[in-house]
DNA sequence: ATGAAAGCGCTAACAT
DNA sequence: ATGTTAGCGCTTTCAT
């Protein structure tokens, strides 16, 4: 005999109560009194019973899970986001539902639909370009959305960050002070606002507060990968750089690997720093100065931020900017 | 006025069929008048109209979702699993509910339930040490579950990884046939079996092949950081190891950077290979030479065998091999 | 090929 | 404090 799965009623009926003071007792209503709970708890642990989410989630019209649409979880960037993101909902009892899009406009907005389509009740988005497509289904669902670690340059929706043109610019003051008159600009597609808006305003905001003329010879635009940074060193010495201000730790580890084994000196004849701080900085050698991001509290603020709205409170700011820093190792002077 | 969400009933009603035949356009049944399907189609994409995934799965009692339990996503080993995993999941429509345990036994049973509670179809399994209760829940629910990139002693439940400890006496041969005499065996916690049962017995396979007396001076037990390795080297150095094999690549990565800060040279003076071959054997210097798993792999396959269980096909085999390799770099001769 | 209707397991008024 | 009952939006026999 094949016995069945043991639902509320079961526990109704062995308890002698209704369904509805299950219920009750299962989601902690206060209305019941403490001999009936008991009871009911008994029953419940007696017939090891589980609530189906799917039934409560169909009836009350609220999943607590949440949807995460994540470029790459491979990249550690995006990863320690991701952590804090369900460290946070675990804490608020959410689950969160984990889709990589490869930052593809068509997979985003495949996700997004059957991320909607699975009724979460909430959505966090990563990723660097939000296509006209994919805000257009953003601001037509009525499902709470947050971008973590992600700016949206036309500020409509929620989001935290950090101040990305700040950042830069001190970094590349610093590196300026330093005696640098030739700084290289080297990210990822500067069609991503975070670097063709953001980093790059930030970077011609001190060349100009310097009184130095802006070089386009000196902006390396490439993708985020090792090898990509690897071989760039050849273009970046004839572009005349004594230093550079990259946009991505794994690229600047390509960098910095590339000119060491063109025999350059770092940080004697070639200064670098970085943007996430992530572990690889400490793991080459010279380690790498760079910015400091607080990656998981972003995914955690944003987490926050997302159960928030997923209550309706009233949000004072649509933009949370969490505060930036800056680390010495080895790579400035 | 508050425009109710649509439903199946409403595209019935403006279509003038059943709920049923739109049940059935919706999904895919062959039985339907090619003219009627069209109708169907059309007030569908007029009205928008999503089908609500959860009333679906609280009627069929599948919900297109697994879920993954994972130490931590911010590791590039189980990252990589996991993008296996996602992408395969997405190739099968199905969706992941991403859950991090820290491989605490605790949490660990926490999240099963509230997986089981969500009804989800199939569950992954990562971690290294599957504990007692946790091995009995598994066994009691008749969820299909697999173990990815981790192994069961027990051998009662599918899984899919390399021969471990073929693995690991390919390596420590390499290292026994330059010449050394002394090899470190440096691994995570020893309770894990994959780290005390597998790549210890291969250890200790190699060393008996050659007539070299198992030193229990020479294994390392501590954790899996950066860190944890850099410090070591004292202790290696007091050991009088000449080489070593290492479980894991940012401890690998630690050892041979707190070598090197000790101004030992690698491989002239102390050769290393480590286990994983994540991007960071890559990005240290001396690269890194490696056992290759085909991380990815192992996380599609496993999603892969899922879908099979899922599907109640037979599986002949419990658990699936996946060839491993072998990548020399610079921390060999 | 299509429709009618009975659930799936639970929540949320509403009533008592 | 507890029970009754009407859904939630869909799938799935069973008829026709």
């Amino acid at each position: 005999m094949e016995k069945h799965t043991i639902t509320i009623y079961d526990v109704a009926r062995e308890a002698a109560v209704s369904m509805a003071t299950v219920s009750r007792v299962v989601n902690g209503n206060p209305n019941v009194k403490p001999a009936t709970r008991k009871k009911v708890l008994e029953v419940i642990d007696r017939l090891d019973y589980r609530p189906n989410a799917v039934a409560r989630g169909l009836a009350s019209k609220k999943t607590t899970t949440v949807g995460v649409i994540i470029p790459d979880v491979t990249n550690v960037y995006f990863s320690s986001l991701a952590r804090g993101i369900d460290d946070v909902a675990t804490m608020y009892k959410y689950n969160i539902i984990l889709a990589n899009s490869d930052g593809n406009p068509q997979k985003e907005l495949l996700v997004l639909n059957t991320l909607l389509a699975k009724q979460v009740d909430g959505i966090i988005y990563m990723g660097n370009n939000i296509s006209p497509e994919l805000r257009s289904q953003f601001s037509r669902s009525k499902t709470p959305i947050v971008l973590a670690g992600s700016i949206d340059d036309k500020e409509e929706m929620g989001s935290v960050h950090i101040n990305y043109v700040a950042a830069v610019e001190e970094a590349v003051a610093d590196l300026l002070n330093h005696g640098n008159q030739r700084v290289a600009f080297i990210s990822g597609p500067l069609s991503e606002p975070i670097n063709g808006e953001d980093r790059l305003k930030g970077y011609k905001n001190v060349l100009a507060k310097n009184g130095i003329d802006f070089d386009p010879e000196l902006v390396f635009e490439t993708d985020y990968s090792y090898r990509a940074g690897e071989i760039l060193w050849p273009a970046i010495v004839s572009a005349g750089a004594t230093a550079a201000f990259v946009g991505d730790d794994e690229l600047a580890a390509g960098v910095l690997n590339g000119a060491q084994d063109a025999g350059v000196k770092v940080p004697e004849e070639f200064e670098l720093i970085t943007s996430n701080n992530s572990k690889i900085t400490e793991i080459v050698r010279p380690k790498m100065s760079s910015i400091t991001q607080p990656l998981y509290d972003i995914g955690a603020v944003s987490m926050r931020y997302l159960t928030k709205m997923m209550n309706k409170e009233e949000m004072t700011e649509k933009t949370v900017e969490l505060p930036y820093g800056f680390i010495k190792r080895s790579t400035t002077k």
